[in-house]
DNA sequence: CCAAAAGTGTTGGCCTTACACCCATGA
DNA sequence: TCATGGGTGTAAGGCCAACACTTTTGG
């Protein structure tokens, strides 16, 4: 078979990129969702996605995609699975790869996810999504929880400065169980990757809660190597 | 945008799976690995391998190419990752979907494999693979490594009866470490899930080692709820 | 002065690891 | 009889989970 009939007897598909984003604010875990524009399904709940452009990898695309709801670049997001059954979407045959993103909702840009008719909505509040999408969701959560253990997830999803007792709130929602206080603040302090600052956040009680932030060099030294992070 | 434009402007991509296919013989790990036969890199050593085509998913395409290979039904497979860049494959703009196999070499058909161009090697002795083959083998080992903790992959790698010497030498090979001996048979044997037969191998040792096999029910049952297998 | 959240150490149990000798048998 | 691989138990240390009281301060 000579090289042209080889790939131009295959098969094209579309092939589309679909992203779980999550987020934290108000203690609670969120999920950026949107309400699709076209039919089939048009009106109903989907995640942010978009088709996989010629000149774009799949990354690229799903960083594109990000970037155009949120306005946001430079986004931890980690390619999750792909979903191929034939029928999956009522509208065509589309080859879809999931991603997921962990996202500071305070650093997004609001007006722009809701030209998209993007919306943050608490986890327990998710609508039926569209297609397999409440699957891609699910599988979603398990990989967070699944990487959780291994890797500092967390640490995206708060703003620069954040508290012992927010990062604690934010891993009880991630695992949906209370954490153990004094052995959460033991074994996070013991991976010596935060720095204590003098400030102090007093929103959230009349003692007030000492103000963290990462320390960036272990920080980094760590992801290299991983760690262990059972809770 | 109509529902026509909105399916119909997008682009098309070819769409491959790509199969890293793990066996274990002769107290080696080993991978099935093929010639290519069709330029670019006609002759050079690649991953197995085919186009997804319109009416299978991506699940059975990945089935259908190891059961043309090899001529085995009802593999165990995981889909692994998808690789997306631009021009990762030099003869056109191919999206590739990897999953890995876990295959009893002894039941399957050598001639077809053969026929195909595809041989078992050794992990220590595969060559350079095309395109980013060598990557995907790569995150492949990474994966089965990690996937082990959790879940008992070895299994799907040895015939019907088998000796504890020969289930922890594969394990060694697949950490690329020693277990000790003591360890390793209490850990597997609490774990309840293997019938001792009354038979014995003699094939490795004048003494001979007892011969087990799965007890298929307390099997199943552990697979559904997952264990920890650390070694 | 009281309510409400922040902060702080110790102990017991379990699980993991390290480790050495006897057994069965074919050659 | 000896060489080869198979089979067996125990003890120490580290890790994780459980647990209750004091501190601070705004209202």
């Amino acid at each position: 078979m000579s090289i042209h009939s080889f790939y131009e007897n295959a098969p094209k598909h579309l092939v589309a990129v679909d992203c779980i984003i999550f987020g934290f604010e108000d203690g609670k875990l969120k999920l950026l969702i949107m309400k699709r524009k076209v039919d089939p399904m048009a009106g109903a709940w989907s995640l942010v996605g978009g088709f996989v452009q010629d000149n774009e990898s799949t990354d690229e695309a799903a960083a594109r995609v990000l970037k155009q709801t949120t306005g946001m670049d430079h986004i931890y997001m980690d390619q999750l699975h792909t979903y191929g059954d034939v029928n999956r979407d009522t509208g065509a045959r589309v080859i879809s790869v999931t991603y997921y993103a962990l996202i500071r909702i305070k650093e997004h840009d609001r007006i722009l996810a809701n030209d998209h008719g993007a919306h943050w909505l608490s986890l327990h509040q998710i609508p039926p999504l569209i297609f397999d999408h409440s699957v891609m969701l699910q599988h979603a959560l398990d990989k967070l929880r699944d990487k959780a253990h291994t890797y500092p997830v967390g640490f995206e999803l708060l703003p620069e400065k954040f508290t012992l007792p927010q990062l604690r709130n934010l891993y009880e929602e991630i695992y949906q169980r209370e954490l153990d206080k004094r052995n959460f603040r033991k074994k996070i302090l013991a991976m010596n990757i935060l720095e204590k600052l003098d400030e102090k956040d007093k929103s959230s009680s009349k003692k007030g809660a000492h103000l963290y932030k990462f320390d960036e060099a272990k920080y980094e030294q760590l992801m290299k190597t991983g760690f262990g992070f059972t809770m």
